[in-house]
DNA sequence: GGGTAATCTTTACGCCGTTAAGACATGGGG
DNA sequence: CCCCATGTCTTAACGGCGTAAAGATTACCC
């Protein structure tokens, strides 16, 4: 599926109607919440007809992953840039991972619902799996830093990359659901707790002298 | 509300339709997902007429609401099953807690996602947060009897028991997204995926000797 | 310049959530 | 014993949704 040119003249033909369809899919999905999501809403929210996006996507579902896919490309990039910037030892790099991840999933919540809607559990859509599997990467690979570094106990590095990651995940989830403010009181800014988080997995899974 | 009695003789009144819905309800999640959970589904599946549900539910957020309860009411039984037979030590304790909150989610998916598919943060349902305080106040409790005998760090209680929460969360919420699995290969079963994670967040708040 | 392929529209079907109005059963007061 | 008030369920209907089929419109290539 060739992308189509750029510039449209009679308006007829969109110009490139499939990136138009995922920003308004996500437009709607920051403004006006998850149900309101509606392929139909997403072509009067683009000015084209309620069948236009099957040219572009299966399904509605389809739609969903691309925006889940976008979200993962976003997430790999705030990851690397707080590897990049945050540098000196292999646990500051751990630590500022978690923390991007959380503030991540707190800017772009939209994105972040999507991208563990269920979709990449019963989809096939590869490239939404290429994308997730990208992010897992960049934590995979600073978590084989951090144990060639001997700051990390021995084991599987997947495994403790999937802990690292369980624990931001789940942060981010129950922030998301209300649930981090707790009934009474404020436990702290959320990244305050992201970075209490990431402190206390990176002490959970730390080689500690004998 | 006063429930209805339990005998009923011409069947158009059902008897306890309220609970019969619910249960319909998760037995359609449970059969054929989510996306397939309509409101005239469950009432097909009870035998009744579409429009009866409305005199139990004021809409079909309400009816997952009631779901999430469940799942919640049976997820604090859970918890304090395992808080019974684990126990030696509070550490023992709280890894107990973790280990039954992710086999939960595992055998219950269906509840365990309507409990944090955003109703929680959205709607105004009061029995559900309390169904949904009441586990987290088994969960604070742990880790306040684990403060006090002095195996866990200092530091607001709710705190360290909103990341012992995230831990297990983020597991379960993974798993059931099917990452915990990775691309290749395996990691170990869900169980002993979950005893590690509960072991690393107990290593991450454990109060250390200087 | 004409045909072929890509792109978009019109129209339609069935299902969904929800509401309004009416039918049916049940239990308490004459 | 009967009757009616109340709670419970049904029928019928409306608008919106996802999706498919078929036709209209535009762009590209020879």
């Amino acid at each position: 599926m060739p992308r189509p040119r750029a510039a449209p003249k009679h308006a007829y033909h969109h110009g490139d109607l499939r990136a138009a369809l995922i920003d308004a899919a996500v437009q709607i999905l920051e403004k006006r919440g998850e149900e309101a999501l509606t392929l139909r809403a997403v072509a009067r929210h683009v000015g084209v007809s309620q069948a236009a996006p099957y040219h572009h996507f299966a399904d509605k579902v389809a739609i969903l992953a691309a925006v889940g896919e976008e979200g993962f490309l976003h997430l790999s990039a705030a990851m690397e840039d707080a590897k990049a910037t945050a540098g000196r030892g292999p646990r500051d790099i751990l630590r500022a991972l978690g923390v991007a991840y959380v503030r991540f999933a707190v800017r772009h919540p939209s994105h972040f619902r999507v991208m563990f809607s269920g979709i990449l559990a019963s989809r096939d859509c590869g490239s939404l799996h290429v994308a997730a599997g990208r992010s897992f990467e960049l934590l995979l690979g600073a978590v084989l830093a951090a144990q060639q570094a001997g700051v990390l106990i021995d084991g599987d590095p997947a495994r403790l990359a999937l802990y690292s990651w369980s624990m931001v995940h789940g942060l981010a989830m129950l922030h998301l659901n209300g649930v981090a403010e707790g009934p009474a009181g404020v436990l702290g800014t959320i990244d305050e707790l992201a970075e209490g988080a990431a402190e206390a997995i990176g002490r959970g899974l730390e080689k500690r002298p004998v």
